[in-house]
RNA sequence: GGCGCCGUACCCAAGUGGUAAGGGAGAGGUCUGCAAAACCUUUAUGCGGCGGUUCGAAUCCGCCCGGCGCCUCCA
């Protein structure tokens, strides 16, 4: 089966045909760097990292570029409130730029713990304001834009297809805007392109309708545009920012251009915690860095992925102890797999044909990313792999290294929850630890030969106690570490 | 009020026309000095309810009930 894409423009799934043979332009907005990341922000972009990692695993060069917002968001979408970055910013008595490196940092070292890989480009808003400048003038050239006091407005009555995306109609946007009769703004839907500038306002630029600061919107088309294009393939972002922010991508960027903007909207769905929407007022905010204190980053990741990224998922201690659970199975097994390969057996072939799983993962991986499908055909590998590595036999190496490639294929390469190491699920690190680990287990293991059982079983526990698990097999002891 | 999404076992969650994946929890068993891990068996004649279309529906259509999202800041 081919790639096949949900694209919210036609609310379908389609087949995914590159617009550009030579290179897939991708494009998700990024966060506004005003606080830490939350468990929303994680999903999101682990959703989006697993599209691209999949991309990339068809073999289609990406271009991924996620902006960072960092001027421009306004604390009220109804173009009257303030920077979401200033509002911080005077309240920690810092400056502005000082908020958004601090976050900037903040964000970037979260999405590594979740072991998502870096867009390929991460511009930000303040370091395109050239570019937006040249769309605005664009857009009061062909008569879709209109200055008003050194504020620069889209009409959005000018555009004919404004609300396609978000299947809205105009008529219906009048009786759902807030009514301002203070609004300098011709249509009450109209969104700004460019804002004046207070004195007191410290962000601010020189335009040609005097100093001031981009609209919100403007910056994801200035950006996505100047990387991949006028018409490009993917925009992704969350579904709440369908409407009103993707909408006036469209309107503004399809404006300008006179060209389609992008080829296939994808758009993640939220995060509730506790059955209940997660939002600045509701107070029920989760940050990556307090939930990394309960759960490692990969686990949080797995528990993502179980579930598909168009579907909502509710965040519970409950719901994150059960994925625990699960995902430690499926690692254990790849453990234990290569902990045998390094036994170098000789024996039959392993009787499990890594093509059909491999087929398997693939389909469901091309239905639209379906992950969490795709992690189910991992668990039946990882049972019917763990039938043979305990039923006595001994099984050649070559063939236990094919099944090892094919869970790093698949869980490490594509989905990105399998580490690459044991170490990388801990917090110990180091050698000498290993070998320590080993000689306290050999040491054992002559204690249990003499039937000394409560030696042996002394120092099972102790060492459980410092995080590391002791599992007596057929093949010897293993051990792993749970910290 | 307008637009849209969802409702699958005790919990989480795939499946969108061909007879219900996977994980967790529970029960029984195998292995083990014990434990842990692992494996086996078991847990929805049924997919919110009622009608309809069809040889066939969890999947399509209609109505009803329940939950959620967007329309205000949000990933």
């Amino acid at each position: 089966m081919s790639l096949q894409i949900y694209n919210t423009l036609t609310r379908k799934k389609e087949e995914f045909k590159p617009v550009n043979e030579g290179e897939v332009g991708m494009y998700v907005c990024g966060p506004t760097v005003y606080g830490d990341s939350h468990i929303g922000h994680a999903k999101s972009y682990v959703s989006f990292d697993v599209i691209y990692r999949h991309l990339r695993y068809l073999g289609y060069p990406v271009l991924y570029i996620q902006n960072i917002t960092d001027v421009g968001h306004l604390t009220d979408d109804a173009d009257e409130g303030e920077d979401k970055i200033e509002v911080e910013a005077r309240k920690r008595k810092l400056q502005p730029m000082a908020i958004v490196e601090r976050y900037t940092r903040s964000y970037f070292e979260d999405m590594d713990r979740l072991n998502i890989l870096r867009p390929d480009i991460s511009p930000r808003a303040t370091g395109h304001i050239i570019e937006q400048i040249e769309i605005i003038k664009s857009l009061i050239e062909k008569g879709y834009a209109y200055e008003i006091n050194g504020s620069v407005y889209f009409s959005i009555e000018k555009f004919r297809d404004y609300g396609k995306l978000s299947g809205r109609s105009l008529d219906e946007m009048i009786a759902g805007v807030r009514v301002d009769s203070k609004s300098e703004k011709r249509h009450p839907a109209d969104f700004a392109l460019w804002k004046k500038a207070e004195p007191e306002h410290i962000m601010k630029w020189q335009s040609p309708w005097g100093e001031g600061y981009p609209g919100w919107h403007i910056e994801c088309s200035a950006m996505s545009m100047k990387y991949l294009g006028e018409h490009f393939d993917i925009h992704g972002g969350g579904i709440e920012n369908q409407f009103p922010h993707h909408e006036c991508e469209i309107a503004q960027s399809e404006a300008a251009t006179e060209k389609p903007f992008a080829k296939y909207w994808m758009h993640n769905n939220m995060v509730t915690v506790s059955g209940q929407k997660m939002g600045k007022s509701l107070g029920n905010f989760v940050t990556l860095k307090d939930a990394f204190e309960q759960f490692h980053p990969l686990i949080i990741r797995f528990f993502i992925l179980q579930s598909h990224y168009r579907s909502p998922l509710d965040f519970s201690n409950e719901a994150l102890a059960a994925a625990k659970k699960g995902y430690d199975r499926l690692v254990n097994t790849v453990l234990v797999l290569r902990q045998r390969i390094d036994l170098n057996q000789n024996g039959d072939a392993v009787p499990i044909d890594p093509e059909t799983y491999k087929s398997k993962m693939i389909d469901a991986m091309n239905d639209d990313f379906n992950s969490p499908q795709t992690i189910a055909h991992l668990f039946d590998l990882s049972r019917e792999v763990n039938q043979y590595l305990n039923d006595g036999k001994q099984y050649s190496t070559s063939s236990l290294q094919k099944i090892e490639e094919l869970f790093l294929e698949f869980g490490n390469t594509v989905l990105g929850i399998i580490p690459d190491s044991i170490e990388m699920t801990s917090t110990i690190n180091g050698a000498i630890d290993a070998d320590l680990i080993q000689l306290l287990i050999d040491v054992r293991q002559e204690a249990r030969k003499q039937k000394q059982f409560a030696l042996s079983d002394m120092i099972r526990d102790r060492l459980k106690e410092l995080g590391v698990l002791l599992e007596d097999t057929r093949e010897g002891t293993n051990w792993k570490r749970t910290k």
